[in-house]
DNA sequence: TCTGGGGTCCTAGGACCC
DNA sequence: TCTGGGGTCCTAGGACCC
């Protein structure tokens, strides 16, 4: 294993994704919004200045998005999962020990002159693809993500070895792992800083943060005890959820919804050649409207067999919402969580099951995976999801499809 | 009017077995 | 009088991440 760990972290991801197609946004303020249009997942440089926080509600922020002329844009998944698998395509350039971590990270193994490897990286990733990215390189992951922090802050390039003195001037709480939890009970105990933590007894941390703390309060030692992950385990649940764009109170309503997350839940795991051995559906009203009637609810549908098929789990998924629907209620969100997945390749058949029928029913799926995949998901669907599909999420200011739609390609003149 | 979605890991406690 | 203990599996809930 070589000696050095680098985090690769795209700025403000989402926000550079819909720069590279739009270079008008640069220097602009820029925001991304989740799904539903509803708060702030992505800022630019200038809209953190203004002091904005993520996960901010958009509808809070109105006077300062007109008063600083703030671009908003929904969230565009299609287009930024394209352009992040490029960017670690290019990655792979560097070294084979990539570590995917998330839409917009990775870590690598690295070794040798790390700093001008790391400044190198950086160019080409600009270079290829447009993102910018910042580069922090330590003994192990957590250093990296502390040193990535500064890099971020500097010039996009930090090799951290003697961390001691970027570990006293960070807040316990902006370490990886620790979250708000965490931190209030540390600040309890009047540790305040990244080193403080560092240098606290091992027995105590076990026993106030249990076996996570013990591996991060290494890591700060600069002892390695997150490895990197090379081949990723195949997932263990796949889960399809959706607030909708008004509330919902006919059953009708919610069966399309929940009969399109199934579907797509059911598309998800065909692709990653995966079978589902358990369906979820759970249904809620809106936890923001207090002063309505509440009502959650979730039913477990446990399959004969592991199935990736459409039609069985769109069936499983409806029985499961007549079984949950009670009237009366504004419904604001349900979904579809599939589990007990095992790879598709492993065939499990039992004493009733058609194969002939089976074979065809794979068939027809692949058809519709292709033609799904070539024009876009959406094109080929079961008639249960409905046509109007008046409960969908909002989505007012999507950006095109700019590099899977062909119709979205980007006009030059 | 308007507050995301998709994951993982760990722990504690109960049931059950021999 | 004296009432084990270790192991496994499952589940719910907590905490965290991006």
């Amino acid at each position: 294993m070589p000696p050095w760990i680098a985090l690769v972290d795209c700025n403000n991801f989402y926000v550079s994704c819909e720069r590279v197609f739009d270079p008008r946004l640069r220097d602009k303020p820029v925001v991304v919004l989740s799904n539903n249009d509803g708060c702030v997942v992505a800022r630019s440089n200038e809209v953190k200045t203004l002091g904005i926080p993520m996960g901010a509600p958009v509808f809070k922020l109105r006077s300062q998005i007109q008063a600083h002329n703030i671009q908003v844009y929904s969230s565009n998944y299609t287009l930024y999962g394209d352009l992040s698998r490029r960017v670690m395509q290019t990655l792979e350039q560097f070294t084979p020990e990539v570590e995917v971590y998330s839409i917009d990270e990775a870590f690598l193994g690295l070794s040798g002159d790390v700093d001008a490897i790391a400044t190198q990286l950086r160019q080409t990733v600009q270079q290829w693809t447009g993102i910018p990215v910042s580069v922090g390189v330590a003994p192990t992951k957590t250093l990296a993500k502390v040193a990535n922090h500064i890099a971020t802050k500097s010039t996009g390039v930090c090799v951290l070895e003697t961390p001691s003195t970027v570990l006293a001037d960070l807040p316990v709480g902006e370490l990886w792992g620790i979250g708000h939890r965490l931190s209030d009970r540390l600040h309890q105990q009047g540790i305040e800083t990244a080193l403080q933590l560092r240098d606290v007894e091992l027995s105590w941390v076990r026993q106030q943060m249990g076996v996570v703390g013990v591996r991060l309060v290494q890591e700060l030692r600069g002892i390695s005890c997150l490895p990197l992950d090379l081949c990723p385990a195949p997932r263990k649940s796949c889960c399809m959820s959706r607030s909708f764009g008004r509330p919902v109170t006919a059953i009708a309503e919610l069966k399309e919804a929940v009969a399109t997350y199934a579907a797509r839940a059911a598309a998800k795991v065909r692709r990653d050649e995966l079978k589902a051995g358990v369906v979820t559906v759970f249904i809620t009203t809106n936890r923001f409207k207090p002063s309505e009637p509440q009502y959650s609810n979730s039913a477990v549908v446990q399959l004969p067999q592991p199935e990736n098929d459409m039609f069985t789990l769109v069936q499983a998924a409806l029985r499961a919402v007549e079984w949950l629907y009670r009237p009366g209620y504004q419904y604001k969100k349900a979904g579809v969580l599939l589990t007990e997945l095992s790879p598709a390749s492993v065939v499990q058949t039992d004493l009733f099951s058609n194969l002939a029928q089976q074979e065809k029913r794979e068939a027809l799926m692949r058809t519709v995976d292709s033609l799904n995949r070539q024009f876009g998901v959406g094109t080929v669907f079961y008639a249960a999801e409905g046509i109007e599909k008046g409960w969908q999420m909002r989505t007012m200011l999507r950006s095109p499809g700019y590099t899977t739609r062909w119709g979205d390609l980007l006009l030059v003149r």
